[in-house]
DNA sequence: CGCTATTGATAAGA
DNA sequence: TCTTATCAATAGCG
């Protein structure tokens, strides 16, 4: 047998689409759940998941070319986030003075082509990501230079905590550009056919 | 040998932490590749990649009690939208007329121990999520309602294509707010004592 | 839409 | 911090 059939449905199906939270789980999730008794490994395992989120939305944006972005905040209130591939999307849309440079058009096709090939020929992107961050605004610059010291992986990774109270309010500009894209989505939704 | 030493360290460490995109990959990345030729099955893997996104940030909010958001633009322009455990703190926040309710607390330790003792100790969430939904905005219980008809998983799930063009703005909103947050993060930062 | 095989993610340990 | 054992995520296919 492949696997036990569902004797309980319903349960089965709340409990499995619940994060592991452990409890009738024997595997892995048994282990977690000693999380509760070693709370330090709680940071721990706050880093490593959000490392591989950031890896899930990094493949989900570069596969299917989606544009994203994720903030997080930490137990502790810190603030962690991730935009889409290209940082002009989300984060370099933001001037230091916190006025909108672009009305984002949702990361060009060029870009993503660009991104794709960059990945996929070579493995040495500093030299492309320096000159990508020559166009970026001075905030999307320090960026890139507070990341690649604090051995982040690319650009798109954007600790908050690692800006400093000075550029984070800027951020918060770009999420706000951010809304503005969604509710632009909001109004070219003409009737919504749903496709599907 | 559990696994080979890594021969060429950089190489696959910059092949490592870039998002699968195959070429010199040789196992799951060689499938991924043939994406290109079936065009159709991006949007499956659009899909199941959200899932697995989606599932990922539910664990990582719940198991390290982290509140997120995440926007996702499709390529095709469509909005989704996944927010913290609790839908007051992202979604709820902004009422229908637009205007903030609350200055989002970053979720109360009270909604984490509820959400997570209502996961480890019943299935049966559909009662609970209802009756929180009746604590949420008109908003937040059309996004359960449609939720719960479109056959998704819970009330964090919240996809914009589905909330129809009157709804989606709001969310626009709570965005905004999750913008303030962010704001409110920055000033909170005092010297920022980089705890680690 | 679900199954299966393969790789990846990750919690614990050194 | 890095390695390892274990389970989960997911691409392809029926």
């Amino acid at each position: 047998m492949t696997q036990p059939p569902r004797l309980a449905p319903l349960v089965e199906q709340a409990t499995k689409t619940l994060p592991p939270l452990g409890k009738k789980t024997k595997g892995r999730q048994r282990r977690e759940n000693r999380r509760v008794e070693k709370k330090e490994s709680r940071q721990v395992t706050f880093s490593k998941r959000k490392s591989g989120l950031w890896k899930k939305a990094a493949e989900l944006a570069l596969l299917c070319r989606a544009s994203l972005a994720i903030v997080v905040f930490s137990e502790a209130g810190k603030a962690f986030a991730f935009g889409s591939p290209s940082t002009d999307a989300v984060l370099g849309c933001a001037d230091v003075d916190g006025n909108a440079l672009a009305p984002v058009p949702a990361a060009d096709d060029v870009e993503w082509e660009a991104l794709e090939t960059l990945c996929q020929e070579t493995g040495a992107m500093g030299v492309e990501v320096a000159a990508e961050a020559e166009r970026m605004s001075a905030v999307g610059k320090k960026v890139v230079e507070v990341q690649a010291q604090a051995g982040k992986r690319f650009w798109w990774e954007a600790d908050v905590e690692a800006l400093g109270e000075a550029e984070l309010p800027v951020f918060a500009r770009a999420l706000q550009r951010l809304r503005d894209n969604v509710r632009r989505h909001a109004d070219k939704m003409p009737s919504a056919p749903q496709p599907q």
